[in-house]
DNA sequence: CCGCTTTGTTCCAATTATTGAAACCAGGTT
DNA sequence: AACCTGGTTTCAATAATTGGAACAAAGCGG
C-alpha cells in the first residue's frame, strides 16, 4: 500500500468533507502530519492540478483536474460497461454520435453518449428523455416489447413534425418491420433535422434491455451512409446483446 | 516533487485521455513503467477509489471517487453559482449553447454548459479542455492576463485550421483589440464549422477569473445574429463581473 | 490435451525517495 | 522591537519503493 497515495487521499478527503479553503497548518493538525510533509505534498498536488491555491490567503481547494477526471469516471457505469467499448467501435466506424438508451415507461432516457469527431452534431443530453415512438432507439425497443408498445399507443401519439407516426396501426406495422429487419430508422419524426438508426439490446433471457442508436444531422446522410450505418449499428446491437448472453438473432 | 503522485497522475491521465478500460500491461507500455510498479500502484489506487477494476476483464476505469471529488471541486468555484442564472438568461435571449470556462495553464476548461433548444449544435464536453488561443472564451481571458498570454505564446501556437492565429504578434494585436471592444470572436480557428463569442469575467480586484461564450454552427450566424449575440454576450459578461464585485468597465 | 504466449501478481535485495525536526522567512500584532 | 503564527526549505537519518525474476492463470493454436 503506497504511503504517498494514502497521504494524498487523506488531504483530498479533508477538502471534500470539511469546510474550505484549508491551510497547511490546518491540514497538519487535522491529519497529524508534520507541516513540512503537508507543505511538500500540497506543492506537488498543486502542480498536478489536484488542488488549487487561493492566491490571497494561500489556502487550498480541490483542483479542477478532479472535475475533469470525475466527468470521465461517471461515464463508465452499468450497461455502459458492456456497451461502451462497442459504442466506441461503432462511433469509430461511422463517425457519428452513438447513444445508449433505456425504455422507461413510454419514454426513453439517454444513459450515455459517445461523441464523434464531427464539429456539427445533433444535440443529446445524457440524462435527458424523449418520447419512445418517434426516435429510432425508442422504436427499436418498442418493437420487441408488445406490452409497452400498446401502452404507448394507449397514451396517445402526439405529432412533433409532419413525419411523426400518429396512426396506431401504422406504428404497429412499423414495429413489425423493425422486428423483421432488426433495426429502426428515424427521419425527422421527432425533430425535423435529425435522423437516427437504432438497434435493440437483449439480455440472456431475450428481453430488450436497451438500445443503441446514432443521431445525425439529416444533411449528412446520403444513400451510401445509410446502408453503411445500418449494417454497423445492427451489428453493434447484436454484439452487445451477445456480450450480455443473449440468444443469437441473426 | 513527489514521484509517487506523479506516477499516479500519469495513470489517471492515461485513463482520462485514451480509450478505457486499460490493463496493467497496457499501462506499462504506455507509460514506460515496469508492470510490477504499475500493478502495485493500481492496487493502491483501487483501494482508495481512484480507479475501479472491471471484474470480467481485470482492466481499469477511473473510479467514482474522482466524480465525488470533482463535484466538490466545482462547487468551490463560486463563479458558477453567480454565472448560471445569467447564462440561462443569455441562452433564453439568443437560443445558442452558452459555456462557462476558466483558464488553466495554457488551456481552457469547460466548467458548465447551458443548452439551447436548437437541434443542431456545436459539441462541447463539460470537463473537457481546449487550447486557449483559438477559442473565443480563451482569447477573452488571455487578453486580460498578459503573463498567461506570453506563456501560451512561449509554448507555441499550433495550427488547427487555416484560420488559426499562429503568429505571436498577430495574437497580441488580436488581444489588444479584444481589450478595446470587450469581447472575443472565434470563426473557425479551432474547428472549421464552429463560431463563438466570448466575454471575460472579472473579480473584485479586476482580475479575469473566467469567461462565458457561445458556441454556434457557422452556418447559423448571419450578420444580424452576430450583432445581437455580441451585445448580449458582452452584457452578460459585464453583469456577472459586477455581481462578483468587479469595477465597472463600460 | 499439450505447449506456448500473454497478462498480471508477488517476492526481496538493492536502490532511491521520503521524512520531519530544525532553521529560516514573511507578515501581522502588540 | 519583540513576539506569534503560518509556511518553506534543508539535510542527515530513515523508510519506502523499485523492478527483474519467478510464479500463476488464462487463452489459443496445433
Amino acid at each position: 500500500m503506497n504511503q504517498s497515495l494514502q497521504k494524498s487521499a487523506q488531504i483530498l478527503e479533508t477538502l471534500m468533507k470539511g469546510p474550505t479553503p484549508v491551510g497547511v497548518n490546518e491540514f497538519a493538525h487535522a491529519l497529524g502530519m508534520p507541516k513540512s510533509t503537508v507543505s511538500r505534498f500540497l506543492s506537488t498536488m498543486e502542480s498536478l492540478g489536484f488542488v488549487r491555491r487561493d492566491l490571497e490567503s494561500g489556502k487550498f481547494y480541490l483542483g479542477l483536474r478532479l472535475f475533469e477526471l470525475g466527468c470521465k469516471a461517471i461515464e463508465d457505469v452499468g450497461l455502459r460497461n458492456v456497451a461502451i467499448p462497442e459504442m466506441e467501435r461503432l462511433r469509430d466506424t461511422i463517425d457519428e454520435n452513438v447513444l445508449l438508451t433505456v425504455l422507461e415507461d413510454t419514454q426513453i432516457t439517454y444513459l450515455d453518449k459517445i461523441d464523434c469527431r464531427q464539429a456539427i452534431v445533433s444535440q443529446t443530453n445524457v440524462g435527458g428523455t424523449a418520447p419512445a415512438y418517434c426516435v429510432s432507439s425508442g422504436k427499436a425497443m418498442l418493437a420487441f416489447d408488445a406490452e409497452r408498445l400498446e401502452k404507448v399507443i394507449e397514451k396517445g401519439l402526439t405529432s412533433f413534425t409532419s413525419l411523426t407516426i400518429v396512426e396506431p396501426d401504422k406504428l404497429r406495422r412499423e414495429c413489425k418491420k423493425i422486428r423483421e429487419q432488426g433495426y429502426a430508422i428515424n427521419k425527422g419524426e421527432f425533430r425535423v433535422d435529425v435522423t437516427g438508426i437504432g438497434a435493440p439490446i437483449f439480455n440472456a433471457r431475450g428481453e430488450v434491455v436497451g438500445a443503441i442508436s446514432t443521431a445525425t444531422p439529416a444533411l449528412r446522410m446520403n444513400r451510401n451512409r445509410w446502408q453503411t450505418h445500418i449494417e454497423a449499428v445492427t451489428q453493434t446491437g447484436n454484439t452487445i446483446s451477445r456480450l450480455l448472453g443473449a440468444p443469437n438473432r441473426g
